[in-house]
DNA sequence: GTCTATAAGGTGATAGAC
DNA sequence: GTCTATCACCTTATAGAC
C-alpha cells in the first residue's frame, strides 16, 4: 500500500514537472506550479527530487530519449526507400504534433544552457551509420540523384520539426489572414506535402 | 552633453539587453546581467525603462521587425525565378547565421507567452501576398509543378531556419561523430544545398 | 509519505544623495 | 543622469509535526 501509493506519486509529479518544464522551460517552471500539476505540496517535490536541478535534469534526459528513436524506428525496415521516406514524415510529423513542446524544449535548453549537452550525449549513442548507409546506397543504385546523406537527414527533420515550433507564427500569420483554414489542418496537408517534396527533390 | 550622453547609455543598455534576452529568454534574463553587459548599475535601468516587462517588449519588439523584413527583400526584385530563390536561401541563412539567437528567440517567448501576439501582429503587416503570386505565376507558366505556395514558403524557411535552431544538437551528433568538420562548414554548405534541394523538387 | 511553517537567498523595483 | 542603499516580494529548500 505504502509502495502503491509511493509509485503513483513519483509518476503524478513525473507528469506533472514534464508538463510544467516543457511549456515554460527551466527558468521559467515555478516548483509551486508543479506541485499544484500533481495535487501535492511543494515538500514532497523535494522528498522525492531533492532539487529543481535534479527533477528538470531527470524530466529533459527523459525528453531526449523519447525523441530520438522515433528518428531510427522506420528505418530499420526493408521497405521501399520512398516508402520510408513517406512514413518516417507521416509517423514523424505526428509524433510530434502530440508532443508539441518537445523540440522547443529540447532545442531552448541546449541553447540557453550548453552544460546539458553531457545528458544530451548519453541519449545520442544511436547508430545513425545505417541511416546514411541506407541512403548511399540509393545514391550508388542511382535511384536518387547524388546528395550528401547528412543534408537529406537534416532537411527531411527541418521540414517537420520546424512548422511545429513556429506555430504561433504560422497561425497568426496564415491562419488569421484566411490563407489556411486551421493550423491542424496545415499540418495534417503538410503529411503528404513534405514527402512529395522530398522525393521529387531526389528521384531521378 | 547631457543628451549626447544620455543616447549613448540608452543605446548600451538597448544592446545589452538585447544580448541577454537573446541568449535566456525573458524568464531567464536578469535585470543585473543586463546592468553588467551595458556597465552599468540596476537603478539606472529603470530610469530609462520603467521596469523589465517593458525592456522586454521593446527587445522582443524590434526582434520581430528585424527578422520580419529579410524575407521579403528578395522576391521584390524582377530576377529569375529560380535566382531568387538561390538568392534568398543565401542571405536569410547568413542573415540567420549572424544572429543565431533571433528565431528561437521569438519563437520560445511566443510558445510560452502567448500574450505576446499582439506585437507580432505589428510588424507582421508586410504583404505577402505577391511572394505567393510570384509562386503561382510560376505554377500557371509550367516551370514549376504545381505546389501549394505557403507550403513552398514554410519550407524554404524550415530549410534555413531550423538548423540554426539546432546547432547544439547538430554539433554534437555530427560534428563530434566526424561526419563534418565543423558547424559552420556545414552551414556554408547549405547556401548552394539547400536552394538545390529546393529547385530540383519544383522544377519540371 | 505527507503536511504546515519558515528559513535563506535572490530579484525587480524605488528612495534619496550627488 | 548616475550612483548606493534598501524594500518588498517571490522562490527554492529545509525543519519538524503527524
Amino acid at each position: 500500500m505504502k509502495q502503491t501509493k509511493d509509485i503513483n506519486t513519483e509518476e503524478k509529479i513525473m507528469a506533472a514537472a514534464k508538463k510544467v518544464f516543457l511549456r515554460h522551460g527551466m527558468a521559467g517552471a515555478r516548483m509551486q506550479s508543479i506541485a499544484d500539476e500533481a495535487g501535492i505540496n511543494k515538500a514532497l517535490l523535494h522528498y522525492y527530487f531533492r532539487s529543481k536541478e535534479k527533477l528538470f535534469s531527470i524530466v529533459f534526459q527523459k525528453a531526449v530519449t523519447e525523441v530520438i528513436p522515433q528518428i531510427v524506428k522506420v528505418f530499420n525496415t526493408d521497405d521501399n526507400f520512398f516508402d520510408k521516406i513517406r512514413q518516417f514524415v507521416s509517423e514523424y510529423l505526428e509524433f510530434i504534433a502530440k508532443n508539441p513542446y518537445l523540440p522547443m524544449f529540447i532545442m531552448h535548453e541546449l541553447a540557453s544552457r550548453p552544460e546539458h549537452i553531457k545528458e544530451l550525449l548519453d541519449s545520442v549513442k544511436f547508430d545513425r551509420n545505417f541511416i546514411f548507409q541506407d541512403i548511399q546506397n540509393e545514391v550508388d543504385k542511382g535511384t536518387i540523384r547524388p546528395v550528401k546523406p547528412i543534408h537529406l537527414m537534416v532537411n527531411i527533420i527541418s521540414l517537420c520539426v520546424f512548422p511545429v515550433v513556429a506555430k504561433p507564427m504560422i497561425s497568426e500569420m496564415f491562419v488569421s489572414d484566411g490563407l489556411i483554414d486551421s493550423y491542424d489542418q496545415f499540418l495534417e496537408e503538410r503529411k503528404t506535402e513534405v514527402a512529395d517534396f522530398v522525393i521529387n527533390s531526389i528521384k531521378k
